[in-house]
DNA sequence: AGATGTGAATGGCTTCACAGCT
DNA sequence: AGCTGTGAAGCCATTCACATCT
């Protein structure tokens, strides 16, 4: 086929959907957890169930992959491991450096998901001098400024950034002048990167946000079925007309 | 017009797109670090940039909030980010327990950004006694025998789960028995709930695996320049017919 | 002139439903 | 008989492009 070099030429073999990407970790720790208990095959259905998606869902996933399953039978769980692992990239080892080796650093160094996963924990970065030498979960943390160095020596490419807000872009410019191609970033600030660099942001105020909006929503949905008006007239759609105006988006429960 | 009960008519005010509210918080951070600089007004280009989204994108997310600009002008900073917290319901107080106090719940409890934000940590809950009055960023950690009190007493709707994955579903079945209907999962397992209850989840390991996956990729795609055959014949399209079994992931642009 | 607000077009993801294989 | 793999349909989100307002 040696499709040429057109736009993209439909390739599909390498044209993973994001969204598929995204739930394959969530298929391994269920594979894994099925293989632990040495269980030989599992339906869609019943992985579906485990890794609490539809089952549709998951089959059209493990269909980019390519046909690892069985009619009539279901999917042969190492194998599916050993597929999926791979396809993550995970059968090779990923060193990772986190910087900021605050509260939240500390955590993740001493998180165990991670060197059981293929990643290990390179290097601890941290500012402050006082914490040079000190030992977190085993590992020296070393200064920023030797950061450069860290993650050369190491072959470093993906970094973990736990720093306060005010120090994340500094830090960012940092590691992907010395080659880091990947980020995790825990700070609440949108990063900028070069092209080719791939940041991931985890922010916790941000989901709570997100969980505070529907917690209004059930109040106020509780309160509906008991009042029924009001949101009527809802009243100056001349001046501001945002949706529901100045009424208390909340109602007495 | 007092639309009845049927299929949710179309009300639109209400339906703000799931993707459009979990945007709004970083809008909302962005618009605050104008509003700390008295920045008193900003177009719909620099909010974007700011909160690294694109500027129609912003546009549209707004208008399901209403019509709070200003044609020719851009948004009244004061005033977008009141709108806002009120539609995701930060004018009001929402206590949070946090269960399971290890590295990773002390690190929420020590985590500023929540007390800005509308966010009180009301209480500290762990399974270990001997953690018990021992205080954690300024607040004692309780036992979970009490759990039920406290979630009660406290009008906690929010929890926050940072125990070990084996203790997860357990606490979080305490939970929701107790009153809680939004909570936050670290844990790395799948929680069941009820309906009517929401559930995010933050998985630290899920997030590095598929940065890993972009990275493997990226090596590949090096290495795709400078080789550019062998992925042909692919070969052994008839027993397992993975899109590139043991060929090295890497294709021929 | 300049920037918002929004229909229309596009693209991606999910769900359906069933053909096809074991 | 049972379960996978997948076209087709439907749904949601993003992007475009411009009418509309200040």
């Amino acid at each position: 086929m040696a499709t040429g070099r057109t736009h993209r030429p439909a390739t599909r073999s390498r044209g993973i959907p994001e969204a598929t990407v995204a739930r394959l970790p969530l298929y391994l720790r269920a594979l894994t957890a099925l293989s632990e208990r040495s269980v030989p095959t599992v339906s869609s259905e019943e992985l579906a169930a485990a890794a609490g998606v539809n089952s549709a869902k998951l089959r059209k996933d493990f269909s980019y992959l390519g046909s690892y399953g069985t009619r009539g039978v279901g999917y042969d769980v190492e194998y599916l491991v050993y597929q999926i692992s791979r396809e993550l990239g995970l059968t090779q080892d990923w060193p990772v450096v986190i910087v900021g080796i605050g509260n939240l650093g500390a955590a993740l160094a001493n998180y165990g998901g991670f060197a059981s996963r293929g990643f290990r924990v390179a290097a601890l970065i941290d500012a402050d001098p006082a914490m040079a030498g000190k030992p977190v979960a085993g590992i020296p943390v070393q200064h920023t400024d030797d950061l450069e160095k860290i993650i050369k020596d190491n072959g470093v490419s993906i970094g973990v950034i736990a720093t306060p807000a005010g120090a994340a872009q500094q830090v960012c410019d940092r590691l992907v002048a010395a080659g880091v191609t990947s980020i995790l970033n825990f700070a609440p600030t949108v990063l900028a990167v070069p092209d080719g660099v791939d940041v991931r942001k985890v922010d916790l105020s941000i989901e709570l946000q997100i969980l505070a909006f529907h917690e209004q929503r059930k109040a106020g949905e509780e309160a509906e079925a008991l009042i029924e008006a009001e949101a009527e007239a809802a009243a100056a759609k001349e001046t501001r007309k945002g949706p529901d105006g100045d009424v208390p988006a909340v109602m007495p429960a």
